[in-house]
DNA sequence: CGTTAACCGAGACGGTACGTCCTGTCTTCCC
DNA sequence: GGGAAGACAGGACGTACCGTCTCGGTTAACG
């Protein structure tokens, strides 16, 4: 089952970890993905080419560790709860459409999506990894709204929460307009509509 | 003011442009985008490198080019307008659905969307070439079923259309979920039911 | 018959190619052969890799290509032949080793008969293009002398001619003595006995 | 003024060191002296590199003493001394040309040769372990026969014995000839007789 | 109707990055 | 402390493409 060389992860250095992601988010940041190369990230966290392939097989996936290590740090505990549902929604969405605005966040998140299209493999880690969490929230949340009346039931909750989410990464990712705190309260408005108990 | 070397395109080649969007189209879909080269092109297509040089300035470019001359020719007349919006809806985006999982359509589309993710000024033309004018259409029926009151009025259509088409367009190219026609209706029947008069 | 991509000798870049014959031996009497780097080649020459391995298949053809042009330019025109033998073979010997001693010819030299002696195709070259017609002017000049009477008739030339060299060659190859005009003058004397016309 | 780690030798494992000679002989005779590799012998002998680099400087120096170790079971005893001096030489040069001609001599030979025109330090190692000896054994029997009025006096031994040997090794080492029995035949007489007492 | 300018196929060029292999050092764990 | 194992920083390998340039050849507009 095992690869041909699989290597003792024991045996890590934790130091070159920390510093091939340092230099790929960094890189990332300043040269864009395309001109991102492993040997450019390897020179920058003063590391052999080997040790980076070593351990990952492209540069997609450095990146997805790098990035996903960042991420795990903002620890999401779940979306609040208020009793108002969508005044919670936007106080998250609206600190989501910010942080999709800040520039340290575009570019490692805009490869990911990218890279993810063309590789399927990839793309499902990227998903499970970094997506998959954050839409688990808002079902969650939808859900709980459910069970006080403020959604329909009967309602597929997952496709309720892509109503929600996909409009809004969809124009960040496409550039098809601006993520204003505006737009949110929009969107979430009429999401919620659509959600309501039928008459 | 022009530029340095404006090529004389009535002298171009037709014979070898086509040749190129083939040969671009075909190996897109044979080794993927990232291993697609201009060199590639340019040897399957039987055409000198600079011919490819001349004419456009990436391989995006190319691709670009070449997808947009296969959709064009599906010329869109507008959505059907048969009084019922949801079933207009429905049968469109079944069909659109079917459309985005012939492999044929795949490899170029994603190849495009990923590439716009990186390129700010290709995923401008990408967008305004093949995204907006399938948008536009959307809004257009959804205009006339706010005339016939199937639709409330001062709701931003630009976003409704987004509700209808991101989650779809999301689903796909992140790999989230199936494109059937049950989700599909879901979709739409969620969505509508959002944009419906508000009591 | 033709290898899977033979270049167009036509279209060479004659500056590109100097460059390399060049760099090759300044760097090879810099840093030695073992560490002659084909990537240290180009770079000093100002020259791609594969400018490189388009024409040769190793750092030792370069090398002996590189040698071997500025060998050409001795112009061997045929040992001396002033009527007494011993003096023109010391003339030309003592010549050869002044030659031997001088470091611009002792790291190309040196690698080149090393590498042959592990790669049966490159020494087949090396002693073809550089060592026999040396041996060759020898084996003639011995000749005329066994015309005059000099030398016995009935002599196999090419040994002779390799009593005389190979001594000279190995001695400065393994660095088992000095290459002086005393050690010339006495191998001359001592072979050219044993080449007498037997009493 | 030690060394910064001079290892105690007094722990060495025989077990390793027989085990590292046998792999380097093996791949050197395998793969050629150009892709043996510390690594390779480390691996193929069931060792640890550093258990290498402890004792060894470089793959030149490991297989010169994997190949001493081997010759050292040849314990020359001088050589012959019949009474008949071209008759003796011709025995021993004959046993001497198939030992050349045999594979498993021919990589390690080669490879320490080559080796050694590139480096000094080995090459001063190479002569005085592997070459000196065989050279004293034919300089003595030389000796000998002057006593005995078959040599000339006054004669250079040392260039003597480089005119026998050196063509022979240098054909050999150059691939310019065949050593066959008629060849030594043949350079013994020429040489013998530049050596006879003059008249 | 010949001249000539541009596109064209072809591919050599100076470069950059790839992913692999090996070097020589260092660290860990075992005996 | 020697030894097996192997991760590490470093660097060269030989390959694949990049985007530029130069070379005939062909072809269309102009003189």
């Amino acid at each position: 089952m095992a690869q041909p060389k699989a290597p003792d992860a024991s045996r890590r250095s934790e130091r070159s970890r920390r510093a091939i992601f340092d230099a790929a988010l960094a890189l990332v940041g300043e040269v864009g993905y395309d001109k991102l190369t492993i040997e450019g990230i390897a020179s920058r966290a003063g590391v052999g080419k080997q040790t980076i392939y070593r351990w990952w097989s492209s540069k997609a996936a450095v990146l997805l560790d790098a990035f996903g290590a960042v991420v795990d740090e903002y620890d999401q505990e779940g979306l609040p709860d208020t009793g108002d549902l969508a005044a919670d929604l936007k106080t998250v969405l609206r600190a989501t459409a910010d942080e999709f605005n800040d520039a340290a966040w575009q570019a490692p998140y805009r490869a990911l999506a990218a890279a993810g299209a063309n590789d399927e493999e990839l793309s499902r880690t990227f998903v499970g990894r970094l997506m998959e969490p954050g839409m688990r929230v808002y079902v969650d949340r939808l859900r709980a709204a459910q069970e006080t009346g403020e959604v329909a039931t009967g309602i597929d909750l997952r496709i309720a929460a892509e109503m929600l989410m996909s409009p809004f990464s969809q124009r960040w990712l496409m550039r098809t307009g601006e993520l204003t705190h505006d737009y949110v309260d929009t969107l979430v408005d009429l999401v919620l509509h659509g959600l309501r108990p039928r008459d």
